[in-house]
DNA sequence: AATACGGGGTT
DNA sequence: AACCCAGTATT
């Protein structure tokens, strides 16, 4: 099946297309990484991020060497965190296993940790010159709206007709330039809510246009309302000045980043019955729990948290990393060479607004 | 097939 | 406040 629209959009991307730090590169470990920082997050988000982990990294060889609590430290606050751990597994495994050197070929590509159909694709039409299609969140909106699907994009079935449209559509040259043009009409023209039709470069090839339906394209079934927890966190002090960490275990949430410890209120406790509890499992230490020293509320995917934070002092007992990976006495201006989550970088905040009051 | 997994931008 | 974002891995 010959692709109905791709010389338009190829002459549109020629037009308008976007400089991008990692365009203009066919290294494979910049595309990589581009696409991986890209995963789930928006472009003005990652360039920052792209730009600094490249320099600390310039490398494939460079990230491989690097220790994980490092990369980590590169990594916060850019979220999905599982992200960076397969980055690092994935650069030592191509050092070790691939000489340096990225496999070429999608599939090829796909046995990397946290490489999935999306990111294979994206690599290996882009670095490589293959001929592999993408599908992220950009070109299913754009082909929803082309096709005038009104199937539910969110189900599995649908996703596998988009797919296979993918790859029915791919031209047989400039594949990762076509790839790309895609995604940025997804992203600067064939918008979510208010598309941008009159400047569109295929609206000619657009059913869902020459319908009027645009806006109701895609169709998905809404989210689950997220729930709402309650969690505490102490800020635990020794006679030295110091305040207790921990490090999250590398599976789940925050996996691999440092907190205040604490846990989830359950239901029937108080806040500070919540909080020895916590410190008991976690890391086998006895605490006097004193004011509440900030509250701060955060929202993730799923659910949002309001974070109780008190101030408490150490009683007894040498910390035990039982549910967590490690702990550590630090003074808090040591504070920003650990990785922490957002909500407890507002914290952290806090802490220093109210000692630059002081002084 | 459904769910877990962040954080920021847009509307 | 809801929706969205250059998705992947696990169960």
């Amino acid at each position: 099946m010959t692709n109905p629209f791709a010389p338009e959009l190829l002459a549109w991307y020629e037009q308008v297309a976007a400089e991008l730090p990692w365009r203009g590169s066919d290294d494979a470990y910049r595309v990589w990484l581009s696409e991986i920082m890209l995963q789930q997050t928006q472009v003005e988000t990652v360039k920052p991020y792209y730009a600094r982990f490249l320099a600390a990294y310039p490398t494939v060889e460079a990230l491989a060497a690097a220790p994980l609590d490092d990369v980590l430290k590169q990594w916060e606050g850019l979220g999905y965190y599982s992200r960076a751990r397969y980055l690092h597994r994935a650069a030592q495994v191509v050092v070790s296993d691939y000489g340096g050197r990225f496999p070429a070929t999608a599939d090829e590509l796909q046995k990397l940790p946290g490489i999935g159909r999306y990111t294979a694709g994206a690599v290996a039409s882009i670095a490589f010159g293959a001929r592999a299609p993408v599908l992220d969140g950009n070109v299913i909106r754009v082909f929803s709206r082309l096709l005038d699907l009104p199937d539910d994009v969110t189900l599995p079935a649908t996703r596998t007709k988009l797919w296979q449209t993918a790859e029915d559509w791919l031209p047989e040259t400039r594949v990762g330039d076509y790839n790309q043009s895609l995604m940025d009409l997804g992203r600067l023209i064939c918008k979510p809510r208010a598309p941008l039709c009159g400047g569109c470069p295929v609206r000619a090839h657009c059913l869902a246009f020459q319908r009027g339906t645009q806006h109701q394209r895609p169709v998905k079934t809404p989210r689950a309302e997220t729930p709402h927890y309650d969690v505490t966190a102490g800020l635990i002090w020794n006679e030295r000045g110091q305040l207790l960490i921990a490090q999250r275990p590398l599976d789940g949430l925050l996996g691999g980043l440092w907190e205040f410890p604490g846990g989830k209120q359950e239901p029937g406790e108080t806040r500070t019955e919540c909080l020895k509890r916590e410190l008991r499992e976690e890391l086998a230490i006895e605490v006097s729990v004193g004011d509440l020293y900030a509250r701060v509320r955060h929202a993730f995917t799923h659910f949002k948290i309001t974070l109780h934070a008190y101030t408490c002092r150490y009683v007894s007992g040498e910390p035990q990393a039982l549910g967590v990976r490690a702990w550590a006495w630090v003074m808090p201006d040591a504070l920003d060479a650990y990785s922490f989550g957002k909500a407890d970088r507002q914290v952290i905040a806090e802490m220093r607004a109210r000692r630059a009051m002081l002084l």
